[in-house]
DNA sequence: AAGGTTTTCGCAAAGCTTTGCGGAAATAAA
DNA sequence: TTTATTTCCGCAAAGCTTTGCGAAAACCTT
């Protein structure tokens, strides 16, 4: 046991200094003699002295701790995001705190709820899929504490928010299936309230309209992100009389899902059936055949969402501003049929 | 701004008593009447009031925090460990702070010294491949600091740890091949000084000895844990006059290169070349064909690893307790040859 | 009514750091 | 030698909690 750490206080006494000398010294305060600091200095290197964060937090009152709330922490796509998330927080002298709701409202409550009582000095967070009551967040906007959103977010509400252009990457999805040959475009999306999924629908329709198909109500499914919601939607669509040529999910979990249906039940793909998913798992490479798909550009999400809020830590005040970035749809042979 | 979180001080003022008298009734203090307790404590319940982690911290000497290092944060494998440690830790009342080497000796020495200076309570580590200097962790054991490994450890150190019995799995896949007819069973494992690589080249050893086959040393190739790293591995491999009829890798990464390499060489999989993995993806299952591979129980190895943590904590002593858990073998196509 | 008990609460210190202010010593000036 | 400056450093408070100890008030006893 013993002490691990030593203090300013620990210093002072083997130098036979006051404690304010020595923090004075460290820091090339003026009215230290020149010898004086030198001889802290010396010591406090040796001793390998470092200031305790749980003093300095009390102090100024802060934590340098950011919350983070991810619906599912054991995912590329989190992770990578989180990875960003990081490396901001980092440059920033802060640590991440990192929650997963496990796609499920009440743990996000409770992990807001248990990361304000850990004194973050804020969240970053990504909605689950079943949170459809915001009053959790209402009262950290009341009581000014940074929030920022990223990818699922609440519109209703004022909060900083990156963004991934779903909209229009559903769009150029639609489009690509149509150049070549799709005429029966599925669509599998996630819960009908999630903001994604609503983007992502209407650039599927503003796809559809511009290609001149026309929109059949049964080629758009909602599930939840689940492999086994996603097979039962893909088994549905394939059970249709009017079959669907192509199909794209809306994030990764479900394109995979959705491959794994399609092929157990004999299809070819593409060329029975085209297909497509949201994802940047190096895994799209390895699948057979290589699944076209948008990739996220996780990383930077994560470095946007954490610069977000260290502009709401600066400005002390709510900021409202939305980040917006780009997708790119990367063609692998899933999609493109071979006759 | 103003103030975001009530301080006993507060509620004191409020009710015109003592700060003691506070603290005591929140914690049903005799020496509190019972009316002023309740007092006290339904003003507290109104202001939401929490203990302020920073003074108790202070007060206590503890920060209620464990720095988790891993090589690599995105991947399944670890962030199924990381929830593992999670979970066990919540239920002491501990969060966890994750930081990543990126597989680099340099990252995990500075990451050492980072988590330290935040003033963690004691580390939960996973080597990166490149470690084979360990003057930081004995640093840590000299002065007392808690300290458990999972998955790559050191064994001269006298650390508490949680492992994989790699050899046994290793020693299950060379006979599973052999039983399907493989003679030549070739295996990529890591960098050599890594305990992992170690234990599963015995088992191979063993393994092959068992079937009769004889060790042939152009069959093993040891190469770095990137994608690069292993398709030059296979490549190597099938430049052999006399090529292998089986291939496993030492992590999923390796495993899925390899099978990108067979795949783009013409090779059919299983037929002229059989291949299995250590992973427990869920995309082992979504690949062409599936993948047998052995399971790592991940998640388990996460609350192990935090279980011994905590021993460590409450016995104040260094325990060297090593925990082995088993590895299943999950047998897929891959493997299984038709003819 | 006076002394003794019990009940109920406040003071202060400790844990660690920063910083305004005041004080002592040393130096310069008169 | 005395006064005025300058140089160098320590006191103490604040941030929040817990807890040993002491003290005031209320009660009971005789």
């Amino acid at each position: 046991m013993g002490k691990r750490h030593i203090s300013l206080k620990d210093l002072a006494h083997e130098l036979g200094v006051s404690i304010s000398t020595v923090s004075r010294a460290l820091k090339n305060h003026p009215d230290i003699s020149p010898e004086m600091t030198k001889k802290i200095k010396a010591l406090a290197e040796e001793r390998n002295y470092t200031p305790n964060p749980l003093a300095m937090g009390l102090l100024r009152q802060q934590t340098k701790m950011i919350g983070v709330i991810v619906p599912d922490i054991n995912t590329h796509f989190y992770s990578s995001i989180i990875s960003g998330i990081e490396k901001v927080a980092k440059e920033h002298g802060y640590f991440i705190v990192i929650t997963s709701s496990n796609e499920s409202m009440q743990k996000e409550i409770e992990s807001v709820e248990n990361l304000l009582k850990s004194r973050v000095e804020g969240l970053i967070v990504c909605l689950s899929q079943e949170t459809n009551d915001f009053t959790h967040f209402e009262k950290l906007i009341r009581n000014e504490i940074p929030l920022v959103f990223f990818d699922r977010v609440c519109e209703e509400l004022e909060v900083p928010a990156v963004l991934a252009n779903g909209q229009d990457a559903t769009k150029k999805i639609t489009q690509h299936f149509f150049k070549n040959g799709c005429k029966r475009i599925a669509y599998i999306s996630g819960p009908e309230h999630l903001n994604i999924s609503q983007n992502r629908k209407v650039g599927y329709l503003n796809g559809l309209k511009e290609c001149g198909l026309e929109y059949d109500q049964d080629l758009l499914i909602h599930c939840n992100l689940s492999i086994e919601d996603a097979k039962l939607a893909t088994q549905k669509l394939l059970r249709l009389k009017n079959k669907p040529d192509a199909i794209f999910g809306v994030n990764d979990t479900i394109a995979f899902a959705a491959m794994i249906e399609v092929k157990k039940q004999g299809y070819k793909i593409p060329d029975d059936i085209s297909l497509a998913g949201f994802t940047d798992e190096f895994h799209s490479i390895v699948v057979d055949p290589p699944l076209t798909s948008v990739s996220h550009p996780t990383f930077q999400m994560g470095e946007e969402a954490a610069k977000l809020f260290f502009e709401s830590i600066e400005k002390e005040t709510n900021i409202n501003k939305k980040v917006m970035l780009p997708i790119d749809l990367v063609v692998r042979e899933s999609s493109v049929k071979k006759q």
